[in-house]
DNA sequence: TCGAAGATTGTCT
DNA sequence: GACAATCTTCGAG
């Protein structure tokens, strides 16, 4: 097993540890089991500036976590019935966090089966940022722990060169649609959705 | 206290 | 492709 991504990894650029996330592991441990995934999709929000992360609004109860020592996580519920995972990055005072939206099961599959209503194909159980945390078993419990310890953790996984790592504007939001934050691993099967390959248009399919 | 929007997903056409 | 399900958060009244 790799080793535990250090408190400084997070503490640098974020667009950087976006990157770097590729190919690491997280890791979720619950009474049912643990259950691990290599990350294959990321996306950065990189403080108040950006319109599209949650501390453009500033800081709320909600956002504090933002604000906080990096390392740390970020788990909110979105639409009524999804959860999101987000690693904390940066020194305290700059709120921005990176986004996991994707990753390859790696161990204990058949307990993500299970959390994932029996899905038969393995891609459907962790290609998506709800998905992802539905199969891992992340909820709100695990909002503002640390990524050094148990329940929660991000190892070392495999190295990721540069010209494997392909850029794209975010998935799912409304403001700053064009900033290109968004980092996959190209050509995984895992990633939620694949870059549009017809010009012309402005929508992810 | 109320209303609107949201870093999504699954199902139907 | 389009849309409903569902509820937390936040700002306005």
């Amino acid at each position: 097993m790799g080793r535990i991504l250090p408190r400084d990894f997070y503490n640098r650029e974020t667009e950087i540890v976006a990157q770097e996330m590729l190919g690491t592991i997280i890791e979720c441990t619950t009474p049912e089991g643990t259950a691990s995934a290599m990350i294959v999709e990321t996306e950065a929000y990189i403080g108040e500036h950006d319109l599209a992360c949650h501390a453009a609004a500033g800081r709320t109860k909600r956002t504090a976590l933002l604000y906080g020592p990096p390392g740390f996580s970020y788990v909110y519920f979105i639409y009524g019935m999804h959860w999101c995972f987000n690693a904390v990055t940066r020194a305290e005072g700059m709120p921005s966090a990176v986004l996991v939206r994707a990753a390859e099961p790696v161990s204990g599959k058949s307990l993500m089966r299970e959390r994932r209503n029996e899905m038969p194909r393995d891609v459907d159980l962790t290609n998506g940022p709800g998905k992802l945390c539905e199969a891992l078993g992340i909820d709100g419990a695990m909002n503002g722990v640390s990524l050094q310890k148990k329940p929660l953790v991000i190892r070392e996984g495999r190295a990721v060169r540069p010209d494997e790592i392909e850029t794209t504007p975010r998935i799912g939001i409304s403001r700053a649609v064009d900033w290109p934050l968004r980092y996959i691993i190209r050509g995984n099967p895992y990633v939620s959705r694949f870059p549009r390959t017809s010009p012309g248009k402005n929508k992810q399919v």
